[in-house]
DNA sequence: TATCTGACTTGAAACGATTCAAATATCCGG
DNA sequence: CCGGATATTTGAATCGTTTCAAGTCAGATA
């Protein structure tokens, strides 16, 4: 049961190969100073090394390199299907950069956050990348982390201030290329479900529809336009999209598409639709928002404005690796704020021409 | 930019307390000796720790007391639906326990998963929580982290030998629930698809189906069995399921209910039906297994068997904890293998009393 | 007054690596 | 055979905590 092996320490490399353990970390960190070191010393420590099967403490390591190799990842819910492709871009762009990720899952709560926040700082991450939706994301970080000059970057959200680098997609141009899909495919009463207020996105993403709309001289019914409330729940996107298009439904009101803020919204608003009979895409299209990874699978497959997840947890961190980089070597720096650009996934949730859906 | 704010250390409490660092750490860790420390002395340390805002570092703590309040989490590709969960309840069971997960996540690679079990090594993760498909769990593992005294627990898996703990769902059981709720909702002619045989899971599965087929007298059409291959893609069983429902549909097999290994396999399977014009339920009805989160948003709900997924992420981090204090009160403490009790979930993929499925 | 008791506190040695300034060994031309 | 360059290697300090054995000191005891 207790085999407890003695950890192999530089010591022990040190006394097996014959050299002193200066020497050893200067070979096997391959320092700067290791251009002077003897080939065959090289050889004798490497070996020596391998044989007794060295690993490095990286606790003590990091107590005089003050390097933790270590990159907290901060994430709003990981419940919410948004963030798991983003999680996974995080998560592959730190290994190529032979760090560790330090999860943390805010539940949405701003306490959890915080304490989260505390542990990491304890922990030494080098850097923070913060999956965030809106509320616990404010000055409280900005100082902490700037001060302690932690980079951070944040993905889905920006912050105030010039302390933090952020990620995001282009909404105001994804939400004109929704209703422009819509449009071209001959749609003219559509229903639109408009974002949570407090959603740092919805605005961009109803100003990209708006712009559109008036560009082709389309008017947009406000009877069909609604707003999801501000909600914490991860699905709750799906109840709002669904009690919006239900109750529109009762409303007997006329419309050939519907534009939801997101995937989970479009889903609850085909459900709904389904419900009533409504067969999509036949008689009522729909669009969402993501491509989030279950738009694929649903049924009818979703028609939606990409956001390249993956590819923006890619970038947010290599702009804090970046950043780390600039730390070390005492570089100036400064953030950066990125904007995707979105991209149409055509499926099978929208159709042209549409025969008028009647619901009385 | 670079505001770089010197690091509070203990020192520096001491100093502003008037003791001596081994005061403060004694205070601030609440140790044993903590007994003898007079009370105007802990709150004078206090007081000063927090007006200095002090943090104790993780590391030096660690150097000295190895405790690295860090535990591995290795996932075996987070792109997999059924991971979300368990996750979750990984992530807040370790919360709770003031630890902090380190991620890792194999892509269902081999060398990737060896790669992060360096990793985190040299993190020294007090325990090492792995969420296993087949394949990359063995003898390594085993041997290294049993000698080096870290409990390590797996879910979705076990590891032969007495030095892994487990967590499952009781696959037999779960087996015999889906078969059952078909079997009682009428139908006699049910086509079966098989986990793949590399899948722990597979076999039980299947056994459980058979024991109740044969406690009822129910046959089984072979002609109506298929196994999914093993593949490593994620989202390879939606793939399969609908390749294999296509088949069946094109070989003119009749059939009322599909019995399919897992939610995705069951959603493929839907999306076949579907596109062949027979409807789900009223047609043809579908069972999954897993209760993955999209389930309840799928067109139709899907009915399946569902894992206590986040239960089992909370017991396996319990389960590692406890490992951890046993190892540091030396006391005697043995691996223990869960088998979770699954639960029928009755949604809208399932009906009872179909009209046969006429294919021709 | 000298010694002994607690009741509190602390000095100093780890923990395992990194990092320079400095030591040593080697070799060369003069 | 020496002074000095050149090529290698290393001693010793340091990072921030934890942990005991050992210290201090006021008052009690003999």
């Amino acid at each position: 049961m207790s085999g407890k092996v003695k950890m192999v320490t530089m010591r022990d490399v040190a006394q097996a190969s014959g050299f002193s353990p200066a020497t050893v970390s200067i070979v096997l960190n391959n320092a700067p100073l290791a251009r002077y070191i003897a080939p065959a010393t090289k050889k004798r420590i490497e070996d020596a090394a391998r044989k007794l099967g060295y690993r490095p403490n990286a606790m003590a390591r990091f107590l005089r390199s003050r390097r933790s190799q270590t990159v907290g990842v901060m994430i709003f819910d990981i419940t919410d299907p948004f963030c798991t492709p983003v999680l996974r871009g995080i998560e592959n762009a730190l290994y190529q950069s032979s760090y560790v990720p330090i999860f943390a899952d805010a539940h949405n709560q701003r306490s959890r956050f915080e304490r989260y926040l505390e542990m990491l700082l304890e922990h030494h991450v080098e850097a923070l990348i913060v999956v965030a939706n809106w509320l616990f994301v404010d000055i409280q970080l900005l100082a902490d982390l700037s001060k302690r000059n932690i980079t951070a970057a944040t993905i889905g959200w920006e912050v105030p201030g010039d302390s933090v680098s952020s990620v995001m997609v282009d909404n105001e141009a994804g939400g004109r290329l929704a209703l422009e899909h819509l449009y071209h495919l001959g749609h003219r009463k559509i229903a639109v479900i408009r974002g949570p207020k407090m959603l740092i996105d919805s605005g961009p993403r109803w100003k990209g529809v708006q712009k559109f709309a008036h560009s082709v001289g389309l008017e947009l019914d406000p009877s069909l336009v609604a707003q999801l409330p501000d909600e914490l729940e991860a699905n709750s996107g799906f109840e709002g999209g669904y009690r919006f298009t239900e109750e529109l439904l009762e409303r007997k009101k006329r419309f050939t598409a519907v534009l939801a803020f997101d995937d989970l919204t479009a889903l609850g608003a085909i459900r709904a639709l389904t419900k009533a009979g409504i067969k999509v895409p036949e008689q009522c299209s729909v669009v969402g928002f993501d491509d989030v990874p279950l738009s694929a699978l649903a049924a009818p497959s979703l028609t939606t404005v990409r956001q390249p997840l993956e590819a923006m947890g890619n970038l947010a961190v290599n702009t804090v690796v970046e950043g780390i980089k600039a730390g070390l070597e005492k570089r100036d720096w400064s953030i950066s704020r990125h904007k995707m650009t979105p991209e149409l996934v055509i499926r099978d949730s929208t159709k042209a021409v549409p025969t008028a859906v009647t619901t009385d």
